[in-house]
RNA sequence: GCGCCCAUAGCUCAGCUGGAUAGAGCAUUGGUUUGCGGUACCAAAGGUCGCAGGUUCGACUCCUGCUGGGCGCACCA
């Protein structure tokens, strides 16, 4: 819709313009105050170029009018107009609001250690990343979503060494030896029930066990993580495996080393990050031949590139925002160009039940598990709550908040608008095929206001995707939901004289309802 | 110490590439019904936009400094 407005501005004037809602709606449905940055070069008040350039617009069917206010050109929309989008809106349903992008992006998110289950920060970038990529989809961008797998290193090896450990104490008699840090969590000893009936208990016994302990363990964690994501609907494309990459590092290191990027140094490889703005230069290849965390990341990085895509975005806990610089410095190494990359944070989440603090589960090693909230709120709040604000700011919310079931939770109350306009059309004995069809004529100022903020719903989605802020797609529903209730408390609809008109007004309200909570992935509610 | 992020109503937060009188929700207070679901709506009240400068016709927005908070500064992932 705005897309149609620039282009018939564009007719008209061949500067470029801001265009923007205006803050009263009175005025109208859009505004440019491209008379002020005129007025300089023109050396005219900016009331008398807005006044002149007001004329060019009178005969435009898409606009009823083109005012000037203070400086402000005004434009308000035509009924043919909003009629017409609506019509195509209403008929296309969850097809509406598509965009026809091109460029292709690699998104990557979650990839939790597989060493145990998901925990609620796991499931907010779980969630971002998802939405993100329905959004995507849904504007024309395609977008592969993978998991980055890390099944290589110590962490695996200690989740090993924990379910030996746990076995032992829960099936032995030998006498443990807890090291400093290992898994504590119930689940541990979970795995080792499982190992037990799997190996036998003489599994235990024997140290030389662990590596099979640990590639098992990982492989039932892993199965664990895809079970917890299902739980909220997120499924990937692809899963990559660290293990599997480090076949190809000679390859990447032959890259490194050609541009330079890369020196020994007391028997270690370091990579020349400090001079790609890191703070100092990083190890990639220990004294003793092992790699680091960092050389996975980088044959990820170098695979990644080698696929071509046109962006790659990573969602990253924002504790690692001090590792992006070491990326990027090992991307441009590797002869890519490191803009590339975009690395979105997700900030830490803090719960809480009933103004208390969200009791931790043992069973994780005091975690908060993902299963356990949303087998409390449900696969739709937790989304809907994740994305209300922006992924790299704090956010803290109460489960119970979650549950009730009044205007106070933004998920209930915009499904309680969909669910009413499905009770409207019931009421009324018609059908959305039956009033598609019918022409808006002489609506009020309510309804047409009504009627233009459903139809943004496509350039919300654009603004939300390309700025990376969700949180605007659920503020714009919640806000639609609202207009919705005070149109319907203000109207009388059914046996009304346009009693058509304003069921059609409402099929397109629900339209952009649908369309946006399916691309949080939330089916919106047709009975409360 | 260095780096990144943040600071807007009692609370949680919006504020679009600088633009019209800084906005929502929650909480508080007071209203609305012979009703298409009141599980809703309306209204009141609530602000020196952390502080001080600068750029601009115009700054919550951009720049600099300061104050206060969070995070990071591994050869762990």
């Amino acid at each position: 819709m705005k897309k149609s407005v620039i282009d018939t501005i564009k007719k008209h004037i061949e500067n470029d313009f801001v265009l923007e809602k205006p803050k009263d709606n009175s005025f109208g449905h859009y505004a440019t105050p491209l008379a002020f940055s005129l007025a300089k070069s023109l050396r005219k008040s900016p009331m008398i170029i807005a006044d002149e350039l007001c004329l060019k617009f009178a005969d435009e069917v898409i606009f009823e009018s083109a005012t000037a206010i203070k400086g402000y050109i005004n434009f308000k929309l035509s009924d043919d107009f909003l009629n017409i989008k609506a019509t195509d809106a209403i008929e296309a349903n969850l097809d509406f609001a598509k965009g026809q992008k091109e460029q292709t992006i690699l998104l990557e998110f979650v990839s939790a250690n597989p060493t145990g289950p998901m925990h609620i920060g796991h499931a907010r970038g779980a969630v971002f990343g998802d939405t993100l990529a329905n959004i995507g989809k849904h504007l024309g961008y395609q977008i592969t979503t993978e998991y980055y797998v890390n099944d290589a290193g110590s962490q695996i090896e200690m989740l090993g060494l924990s379910i030996l450990l746990a076995g032992q104490d829960r099936y032995t008699e030998i006498d443990v030896k807890w090291p400093d840090e290992f898994y504590r969590g119930e689940y541990v000893y979970d795995l080792a029930d499982d190992a037990k009936e799997a190996f036998g208990i003489e599994i235990f016994s024997d140290e030389n066990s662990i590596p099979k302990l640990s590639t098992w363990g990982k492989d039932k964690m892993m199965d664990l993580i895809r079970a917890n994501l299902a739980m909220a609907d997120i499924a990937f494309d692809s899963f990559v495996s660290e293990k599997t990459l480090f076949e190809k590092w000679d390859a990447s290191y032959e890259k490194l080393k050609s541009e330079d990027g890369v020196y020994e140094k007391e028997g270690k490889v370091w990579l020349k990050s400090s001079e790609k703005s890191d703070e100092k230069d990083r190890v990639v290849v220990r004294e003793d031949g092992r790699p680091t965390y960092l050389a996975g990341d980088i044959i990820y990085h170098d695979d990644k590139f080698q696929r071509r895509y046109d962006h790659y975005i990573n969602i990253w806990g924002a504790d690692h925002h001090g590792y992006i610089a070491r990326v990027k410095a090992a991307i441009s190494y590797l002869g890519y160009e490191s803009d590339k990359l975009e690395v979105i944070l997700s900030q830490m989440v803090a719960l809480l039940k009933g103004g208390e603090p969200y009791k931790m589960s043992k069973r994780a090693g005091n975690f908060i598990l993902m299963s356990d909230v949303i087998d409390e709120i449900g696969s739709d709040a937790l989304r809907f709550v994740f994305l209300t604000k922006k992924s790299d700011t704090h956010l803290e919310f109460d489960v119970d908040l979650l549950k009730q079931q009044d205007s106070s939770n933004p998920i209930y109350y915009i499904n309680y608008a969909h669910a009413r306009i499905n009770q409207i059309f019931q009421k009324s004995g018609k059908s959305v095929e039956d009033v598609v069809g019918v022409h808006f004529n002489n609506l009020d100022e309510d309804s047409r206001n009504l009627l233009f903020s459903a139809l943004l719903l496509h350039e919300v989605l654009e603004d939300a995707f390309e700025s990376r802020q969700l949180q605007k797609l659920t503020e714009y529903l919640r806000n639609l939901a609202a207009s919705y209730h005070q149109f319907y408390n203000k109207h009388k609809i059914v046996g009304s004289v346009d009693e058509d008109q304003l069921l059609k007004l409402s099929a397109m309200v629900a339209t952009s309802i649908r369309v946006g909570l399916s691309l949080m992935g939330i089916t919106a509610k047709s009975k409360m």
